[in-house]
Order: C-alpha cells, then sequence, then structure tokens
DNA sequence: GGTATTGTACCGATCGTTCGGTACAATACC
DNA sequence: GGTATTGTACCGAACGATCGGTACAATACC
C-alpha cells in the first residue's frame, strides 16, 4: 500500500478541526474533503459509515488525545496546584485563547445530537472526574470538589461561548485566570 | 384584508423556538414551516430575505423581549438582592430549567455567524450591563461589578452547555442557586 | 499481478428560494 | 349602493444547488 501522504491521526486531526470550526451540520463533505486533501471516496475508504462515522473516530481520537495529554500527567506525583496550572495551560492552547470552539458543544448541539449522546457525556464526567481529584488531592472535601469541577467545566464552556458571541477572547483569559487563583483554595 | 391565523410575535416566538432547539442550519424551512403551521412560501411573504431575515427577526424580537421583562424592571426602586433573585428565576423560566438552548450561542455557532455577530454582541453587552448595574447598585466597586456580570453571563451559558452535553439539567439548577447566593457578595 | 487508494460519474433527497396564483377584506370611484 | 380596484394573507409547484452517499474503473505502489 502506498503511504499515505496524511496519517490517519493526521487526518482526525483536520476532521476535528472542521468540526470544531463548523459545526457538525455546517462542516459539510466538500469542506472535510477540502480539509484533509482526500477525496469523498478516499473520506469513505477511511470511515465507511460516512459523516457520522468521522464525528464519531474524532470524538474517540479527541478522547484519547485528551487522556494522554491532559488526565494522564495529572496521576503524577507533582503538587495538585502545579497540576491543575498545567491543565489550565493545555486548554489555554487547545482552545487558542478561546478563539476555537469545543467539539463536545458543537457535536451535542447537532440535529443528531443523540449519536453523540453518551461520548459526549463520557468526555464531561472525565474532565469534571479529573478537576475533582485534584481538588481532593488538595484537600477539599469530596462534595466540595465536585462542586468545584462541576464549575470549572461549566465556566470554560460557558467563556468559549462568550468568547464567540462577543468577539472578545479576553473573557476566556480572564476565566482561566480567575480559575487559576480559586479552583483549590480552600 | 383577512386577518392573520397567527400574530407576527406568535410567528417570531415558534422560529425563535426552532432556532433554539435545532440552531440556524439545523432549522430547516420544512421545519420552520411546519413548527408556525406556515407554508415555505408564506414564510416568504412575512421574511423576503428568507432564513436570515427570520433569525435577525427573531434576534431583535428576543431583544425586545429581554428588555422588557429582564432589564426594564432592574430598573426599578426594589433592593438590588431582590432584583437579582427575579432574573435568575426569569432566567430559569426561559431555559427551562436547562432544557432550552441560548439563542445568541446557536446563532453564533452558525457558518454564517458573522451576518448575527453585531446584534448577538449587542445582546451580551446588555445582559452584562445589567447585571453589573445590580451589583453596583449593591456597594460593589465598578471594577468588581464588571468581573462578576462578565462571570454571571460566562457560568449561565456554560450551564446551558454542560446540561445539553450530560443531559442533566441539575448543573443548571446548582448553578442558578450558586449565582443566587455569589453575584453580590461583598 | 495483486492490493490499496483515488478520480469520475453518478444517485436520490433535501436544501433554501422563487413564482404564479387564489381567497378575500378594505378602499376608491361612481 | 354597487362595482372596480387594491392590498394582504396564504398556498402549491416548481427551481437550481448542494447535501450525504455509492459504484466502479483507473491508478499507484508493492
Amino acid at each position: 500500500m502506498p503511504a499515505p501522504v496524511l496519517s490517519k491521526n493526521d487526518v482526525l486531526e483536520r476532521l476535528l478541526d472542521t468540526f470544531r470550526d463548523r459545526g457538525y451540520e455546517g462542516a459539510s463533505l466538500a469542506e472535510l474533503s477540502a480539509a484533509t486533501g482526500l477525496m469523498k471516496s478516499s473520506l469513505y475508504h477511511y470511515f465507511p459509515g460516512g459523516k457520522e462515522d468521522m464525528a464519531e473516530q474524532v470524538l474517540a481520537h479527541l478522547d484519547q488525545l485528551l487522556e494522554t495529554s491532559l488526565y494522564e500527567p495529572l496521576r503524577s506525583a507533582r503538587p495538585p496546584a502545579k497540576k491543575l496550572s498545567a491543565m489550565l495551560d493545555a486548554l489555554d492552547v487547545f482552545y487558542e485563547g478561546g478563539r476555537k470552539a469545543c467539539l463536545f458543544e458543537r457535536l451535542c448541539a447537532s440535529v443528531d445530537s443523540a449519536r453523540f449522546r453518551r461520548p459526549v457525556q463520557r468526555a464531561f464526567a472525565a474532565w469534571m472526574n479529573a478537576v475533582e481529584a485534584i481538588c481532593v488531592e488538595a484537600g477539599l472535601s469530596k462534595a466540595v470538589a465536585r462542586v468545584r469541577a462541576e464549575d470549572f467545566v461549566v465556566r470554560i464552556e460557558g467563556a468559549l461561548i462568550v468568547c464567540a458571541g462577543t468577539g472578545d477572547c479576553s473573557v476566556f483569559a480572564r476565566t482561566i485566570k480567575s480559575l487559576r487563583a480559586s479552583v483549590l483554595a480552600q
């Protein structure tokens, strides 16, 4: 088999980008084809299940990406404050300071949102659990940690929406900063 | 001239509902037609500019609705805490406890989001200004009031996203409760 | 030669949109 | 008062474009 111009991971990255930018219905096959450099037939070769298959694989890819680059490092022995700070840094990069949308949000806003419900649920749960674990590690009670973790995700997601709505990315920066200072506070 | 079966306001309300539920691209003309009881061609009678026109008029309608039912009452002489509480009650009703999405979010997530940028910007600004005014009235400094107002909107929007993503509306209830207790705190 | 991948040509369905027209109440004219 | 005209509300039937998706022969690589 000829070496693919793009690795499967690269293809998934570009699909991820397109879905994040345009949403599920907004990302047409023509656009996904242009973004990956693959013809429609090639897309259907790699994703026999079509557009839905693409979104699902992108979701799974992102899941693994977050696990290895975000959650897994949090289980190291470093101090909780450092780990939280690292997560916030990573989120700032991943969302490009508020300029990029959240894939989970875009997919659960889709008309066929039911298809993606389960993985999106799992993704939000994993995210909250990661934050909760750091909070507990920092000495907060389980109950407080849960509230903090939920609020953490709520504020990141909300900041992304407000950034997109107002066109002012500074909201995201302020939210990150505020979270850095408050999440682990006793 | 024959009396319309539905008033213009009723039509706008139903379009608003459909756009909130399905998003801009997700709400097809067929769906908008079914929701209003008007044939597609009749929709073009009321909205010569087509779908985009519909969304713009819905946006303007909502703008006025929020102004008269949310922001205007806040300029009364009642105590700030009461007014904030009333706004949170109204938001809880409007978003149906987290089950309904935010029109602004759905429209600025649209592919043609540039078209709605200005009105959405104005809507977010008006919302924040209203909250900020209550905060100032309650004795907070202008700077703190601004931060609180921004965080208020961020958390409402974020809670709606997390509700949709997890299918768990209790997140919205907790966010409302938390805001009720913390926004005006010294 | 055999296999993996791509390009071309399609498909039916649905998209947003337009057009020609009907029903009928209000108005203008005599 | 009766008739012609206007304007509003609305609808059915199409429009071209694009949607997601398929079939298959040609190509590229081992």
